[in-house]
DNA sequence: CACCAGGCAAGTA
DNA sequence: TACTTGCATGGT
């Protein structure tokens, strides 16, 4: 049996609306909050984000000249300065020494080049990559996180244990690959995680309740 | 006090 | 391939 993604989607936007993600205003500030996000609470992003913003180090000489030092005091409220500001500046070298420090340049490979660029970047994974390549290449790519994980073996849809790419394949073999389809699907599946299962006791009143197996008797 | 949050790399078996 | 551990702050 398919499973029902789009109702689910149906159900997920009629209920929140769109989220309009990604939350930054541009590709080099949208990098850099995926980096900062791993692991970590969206609100402490937001203070190391706005410490970078007050710097003037949302661009990308500043995050040159600046050195490693700098950048993890700035990014302070993020957690794991120490690895995400030598990743930061990692990124920013790769960027200058491969693509003449131009993010037009980058963005100009394919999506597999891509996808295989931005995974050799330590500090990148699978899920940091797949952010890169929807929310600052607008490629359709899946982003698959914690919460992703946890919908889909809530509802039986995957396993406990699926790898990301099983994951990221429930989505792209049953939905077009639209990048506005999964933009907003994964903002929604954020929100919905974010905003009611980590709040509401028992999922009462889940938007996707109409989806959830039956309880077994 | 413990536990968690929009992961990842490095080490081990 | 599959599992374990360290990384670090701020909120509940």
């Amino acid at each position: 049996m398919t499973p029902p993604l789009r109702q689910a989607y149906g159900l997920l936007l009629a209920r929140f609306g769109p989220q309009h993600w990604w939350p930054a205003q541009t590709r080099l500030e949208m990098m850099l909050g995926a980096i900062l996000t791993q692991n970590t609470s969206w609100t402490n992003v937001a203070k190391a984000i706005a410490h970078l913003r007050r710097n003037h180090a949302l661009q990308f000489d500043a995050l040159e000249r600046a050195t490693q030092e700098q950048i993890a005091e700035w990014i302070r409220p993020a957690g794991y300065f120490n690895q995400k500001s030598g990743y930061i500046k990692n990124m920013v070298g790769t960027i200058r020494e491969r693509f003449g420090g131009s993010l037009n340049t980058l963005f100009a490979l394919d999506t597999p080049a891509l996808r295989k660029e931005l995974l050799s970047w330590k500090g990148v994974g699978p899920e940091t990559a797949d952010s890169i390549l929807l929310y600052a290449a607008k490629r359709p790519a899946f982003v698959v996180d914690a919460y992703t994980k946890r919908v889909g073996s809530r509802h039986g849809w995957i396993g406990e244990k699926a790898t990301y790419d099983e994951v990221a394949r429930l989505f792209t073999d049953h939905l077009p690959g639209d990048v506005a389809l999964f933009n907003e699907y994964h903002a929604l599946i954020v929100r919905l995680c974010k905003e009611h299962c980590n709040t509401q006791p028992k999922c009462a009143g889940c938007p996707l309740e109409p989806l959830l197996p039956k309880p077994p008797r």
